[in-house]
DNA sequence: TTGCTATTACGACAAAAGTCGTATAACTTT
DNA sequence: AAAGTTATACGACTTTTGTCGTAATAGCAA
């Protein structure tokens, strides 16, 4: 029953329907041709299999279907960081963060973002 | 040539690595083995074809070998990061420490340390 | 209502990842 | 040098992921 962590391929197709559900098949997988190259059916396996997993469920509508993410972004990618800590860095969440900071390749905006974050969560905590 | 991504079998023995380098298929299969449940050849062959793919190499000790990870452990989590943030977090380094500081109830004194470093780094890339 | 097209359903295959059994080889010990 | 022990080598099998071809179906158009 515990399983929500989805693949890869998976997760190209709930990071599009996080940012507007629901869709259909053909729309993500327009949607993910854009990056990428995969034939219809494989988008549509994906999906039907996500959606036996219980990791979407659907809704006719005239000839197709509609589809919704079964959990939350939240709750989905708290789960995928929990696991990638412990098999990335040990469980040593700190870890990540410094790394994280430390990386090259985090631009000078993002850096920013999380400045703000910690800010803001600097002020919730004291008062 | 570019391929630095280990699977999640092979970080457990990288991370072993990482922290007491070098030791002998056997040393890391006993730590290995206080967590998980599996047979000395497993932890062998995992290592061997590590070290065809480059990930670890060896030298003759006596009957057996002694293995070194060939890449630190901040270039490789480092790749791993980008790799994660990318398929998780649609590429958004803020998304992840939002939703890393929204799970893990990080200390006062961590985010001082952290809003430290971020500072320090922007005074690096100013200069 | 007959056919056309869009969509789904189903099965199959390939590559990657994980696991282990058995054979071989290399030291030790006697 | 023979026997025993310990480590490696190798091959095979299983599961998971990703991919797609082909068949069936459902709604629309003529």
């Amino acid at each position: 029953m515990e399983k929500i962590t989805p693949t890869t391929a998976e997760l190209e197709v709930l990071n599009i329907l996080w940012k507007k559900e629901p869709l259909t098949v053909k729309e993500i997988h327009e949607l993910i041709t854009t990056n990428k190259n995969v034939g219809y059916t494989t988008t549509l396996k994906t999906m039907q299999k996500m959606t036996i997993k219980g990791l979407l469920h659907r809704k006719a509508n005239g000839k197709s279907h509609l589809y919704y993410a079964t959990y939350k972004q939240e709750e989905t990618r708290g789960r995928l960081l929990d696991r990638f800590i412990d098999s990335a860095f040990s469980g040593s969440a700190s870890s990540l963060m410094m790394q994280l900071l430390g990386n090259q390749k985090t631009s000078k905006n993002e850096l920013n973002e999380i400045k703000k974050i910690i800010e803001q969560m600097e002020n919730e905590s004291n008062s």
